[in-house]
RNA sequence: GGAGAGGUGUCUGAGUGGUCGAAAGAGCACGCCUGGAAAGUGUGUAUACUUCAAAAGGGUAUCGAGGGUUCGAAUCCCUCCCUCUCCGCCA
């Protein structure tokens, strides 16, 4: 969420930086300052009665302490509608309030200088490809049927017992993903992040701080009887530990990781390019996240970049990075590289991660701050990233490693899967 | 799930209708003292909104959350949330 005041300030720029994200609704702009008036106003009419019927009540208390009666009764009389009145502006206050809230949710965050125009992922920029995609013999198979042919993913067995998008695996197919988690989570420690194990569902306030509600409402699973959200990727539970936090300045910055499943109801997304485990409604994924200086958040989001590249590079996937377009960025992000490998036997690029700056669109909603070198509070940046996601990484380390003898693990998996080939 | 107790500032903790944004102590910050430190001593130490060109200052709100009673609520009433104790259940 944006801050009132900064719009107030920068009505201009703002104006401009959200036809870079392809805003439909400008005018909301306006809106809000409008709205922002009138709460200003009422609240300092609100606040001008209060102060005169405090002042009466301080005075009426003093006179009944003194024994006069008599004259606290006639101050007394002379209350009047105060109450009244602070009644109506209160209500006038909070509807006011509540109209600019629903407006200001509405924006998006405002996109950094260096986010391409454009609507499409095909107008993402690419900034970075590495690695030499694999030649593949010619009968190489895509991963849902090496899994088969391995037994190491059953999908029917999961539509079985809960429904499509929700594998089984088994055999090394299930000692594969532990060796990537164990293997995720040892690398984000080495890079100075602190592991933290969170709840896999979250309430309203959580959904709401990291700005997965209102916009995302329908991608969450919820559970009515007790109105929590089955949590769609460990950013929300992780971040949220912060809200309503006052850091010190020193405390800066604050780098947890942490594995979770992740669900998604990817509502109306069925077909070919969701075969397999190009799309899951469950999945696990080691996330970190960063609270960051104000000063420091776009070095921070090179450094975590950098960080999910190296796993890459270490786990010998060709890999390109994305600076997506004003029209492909979420939400919240002020910046997003997203990272894709090169999926061999299906010739195509999968997103295996998503690396974003929010700045204070989150914090701002979190109430998140630190106390700054003039001892004042101010919004933390908040970012995070997948480090990694394991489905696409497991389809594409299947689909690139396939060889006549069976699939090689890469190296640096070997002490975690404690086996070399899948054959 | 049942019965009872309770939720106050960074912490401990006082406060049962007016003098309470809140005693006292601890912690922390700065100063004095000291060769330096400890002890001692002095001062300060919440957040948000608003007013103001800005600073200073002023106003308003906040004692788990929301509502109510009252001229006036941390204090009384209602609803909800959470914590603790006992019982029940249980990986």
């Amino acid at each position: 969420m944006l801050q009132v005041s900064y719009i107030r300030d920068n009505r201009e720029q703002v104006l401009e930086r959200l036809a870079v994200k392809n805003f439909k609704q400008p005018e909301l702009v306006d809106e809000i300052i409008g709205l922002d008036d009138k709460r200003r106003s009422t609240q300092t009419s609100m606040d001008t009665v209060s102060a005169e019927a405090n002042a009466a009540a301080k005075q009426i208390g003093e006179l009944m302490r003194a024994g006069k009666k008599a004259e606290a009764e006639e101050v007394k009389s002379k209350t009047g509608t105060w109450k009244e009145d602070i009644k109506k502006f209160a209500e006038q206050l909070a509807a006011t309030e509540e109209e600019l809230y629903q407006k200001l949710v509405l924006l998006p965050n405002l996109p950094h200088s260096s986010v391409p125009k454009g609507l499409t992922p095909e107008e993402n920029e690419v900034v970075l490809e590495n690695g030499a995609k694999p030649e593949l013999p010619a009968n190489a198979l895509p991963h849902w049927e090496l899994a088969a042919k391995y037994s190491l993913i059953d999908f029917e067995l999961g539509v079985k017992i809960t429904g499509a998008g929700f594998p089984v695996y088994k055999n090394k197919g299930a000692k594969l993903q532990r060796a990537l988690i164990n293997y995720f989570i040892d690398e984000a420690e080495k890079a100075g992040y602190s592991e933290v194990s969170v709840p896999l569902m979250v309430n309203k306030d959580s959904g709401f701080g990291t700005g997965q509600l209102p916009d995302k409402e329908g991608q969450m699973y919820f559970v009515n009887e007790d109105e929590l959200y089955l949590i769609p990727t460990a950013e929300v539970p992780i971040t949220n530990l912060y809200r309503d936090v006052i850091l010190k300045g020193d405390d800066l910055p604050v780098k947890n990781c942490g594995h979770t499943p992740c669900f998604r109801r990817e509502a109306g997304s069925y077909g070919a390019h969701v075969r397999g485990l190009n799309r899951l409604h469950q999945f696990d994924k080691v996330e970190i996240v960063q609270i960051a200086h104000p000063d420091k958040s776009y070095e921070t989001l090179e450094l975590m970049s950098a960080h999910v590249q190296g796993l890459l590079q270490n786990l010998g996937l060709p890999y390109r990075v994305l600076r997506l377009c004003g029209g492909d960025m979420g939400f919240g992000s002020a910046l997003t590289y997203d990272m894709e490998t090169w999926s061999a036997a299906q010739q195509r690029w999968l997103e295996v991660s998503s690396v974003s700056n929010f700045e204070t669109f989150q914090s701002n909603r979190l109430k998140l701050r630190f106390r700054n070198a003039e001892g004042k509070t101010q919004l933390a940046h908040t970012l995070n990233g997948s480090a990694l996601a394991l489905p696409r990484i497991v389809a594409t380390l299947l689909e690139n490693n396939q060889t006549e003898r069976g699939i090689k693990i890469p190296e640096v998996l070997v002490p975690y899967t404690k086996f070399e080939w899948i054959d």
